[in-house]
DNA sequence: CGAACCATTGACCATGATCAATGATTGTGG
DNA sequence: CCACAATCATTGATCATGGTCAATGGTTCG
């Protein structure tokens, strides 16, 4: 088994049964991944690296965790983030394509893939599910090819800002646990460009930036419009 | 897909979770799609569109096929490029989240996902190939949004013409299935600056366009200087 | 042969990158 | 607790890349 942390958490942590036990009380992955031990990451720490033969699946219970990858002359490029509640890792390849890292203090569960496998093994009506954690996170990097592509710098964080918002329940207070590095290095932008276009949303009373980590939404409506390009004369 | 994918070939072969037990006998995946009929599509035709509820598995015999969403604005943008022998739409989702359309004409062999998930069950040890198959997927994915994201017209070509190389086996003579309008969408540019940075690519000596869909390369290092972006004075 | 489509080339322009300076915020040691 | 350093964010000036608009050339197919 792996060595996480002992915290009081694992106390309370299901004990790991023989392979070939039943595991009737727990149906679904999430709760597979419920069941394991809790741990916990400093923000900048890394969950595995790019290259690491690492073979653990991950499922986030707080905090954000990014994933990046550093191209040959050195600039990184975030693929994606992770959010609370999200489950990741599950790609099966020799080695990470990509690096996982805290951004934010995480709290997070892990199983090792082999363990994965055997319970699947012994209950293949987990497939599905299975499939479906792997196929949401592909339709989130085809999601982010769209965006990427061909959108201009104030689309780009339009997009942003609401995916931040919808992800934290809608409200109007939108928490950005991010650098304004990390969101350029997202959106494929310079740090000045997002500052510029965080500068123009404010002046155009679209949001408000009463701290540095914390935005404001005051037009959801033009936020909206902007993100999907309806807006020309900017 | 294009470009970080070099040093990560070998992130596609598949885990062992289960060492000690003989694999030999099963069936793979793959074997499963070629007992499947053939099927035959003009270029030009879908395998399915965005939005809707298809549920099949596709393994391309022969052929090109490309993956695409259109945009609010009506633009293109073409997510994957799908090359004999690849396997596609396993993604579980109620709504295909981007369209199939063959680029040329296509041999191709289809199975339900219920078929599928009925085999899985039957035979639990096929589970790694297919989050194998999956992971494949996404790994294209995230190598694509590296390579939209802060390369330059040249470099995004450049890769592109030595992924289609490698793709057909080395040859210095390359087909290009496509359109420039498909390189276009397919790299996040237009087709003028396409045709322009062919033409740089001609001019300067690192390869030919005898036709206009088919490419002779003079100087494979040079071209794969330029994908990394080791050339600062173009 | 002409029409339709695709590709190339040119002129010009806009967006966002780069370089540079200043402000704000955070962290550390005296 | 303050002072200083270090990091991060904002703003400005300038420039380059690639987009847009437009004209021409080439290919294919009826």
């Amino acid at each position: 088994m792996l060595e996480l942390s002992a915290g009081l958490e694992s106390a309370h942590s299901l004990p790991i049964p023989f392979a070939d036990e039943p595991y009737n009380h727990l149906k679904t992955f999430g709760e597979i991944m419920s069941s394991q031990s809790l741990r916990r990451l400093d923000a900048g720490q890394h969950l595995f690296h790019q290259g690491d033969s690492d073979r653990n699946i991950y499922k986030i219970e707080s905090g954000l965790v990014r994933l990046y990858r550093v191209l040959s002359d050195g600039r990184r490029q975030i693929i994606s983030l992770r959010f609370a509640g999200d489950i990741l890792g599950f790609e099966s390849a020799a080695m990470r394509d990509c690096s996982a890292e805290a951004v934010t203090s995480v709290r997070l569960r892990s199983l090792d893939q082999t363990s994965a496998y055997r319970r699947l093994r012994d209950e293949p009506a987990l497939a599905p599910e299975l499939v479906s954690l792997l196929s949401q996170e592909l339709e989130n990097a085809r999601g982010q090819i769209a965006v990427l592509n061909r959108r201009s710098a104030i689309e780009k964080l339009s997009a942003f800002i609401l995916e931040l918002h919808r992800r934290q329940g809608e409200s109007d207070s939108v928490e950005i646990p991010l650098s304004r590095s990390d969101i350029a290095d997202f959106l494929g932008l310079t740090i000045e460009t997002v500052s510029r276009n965080l500068t123009k949303l404010r002046t155009r009373r679209i949001i408000q930036l009463p701290q540095i980590h914390r935005l404001l939404i005051l037009d959801l409506d033009g936020l909206e419009a902007l993100a999907a390009g309806e807006c020309e004369n900017w």
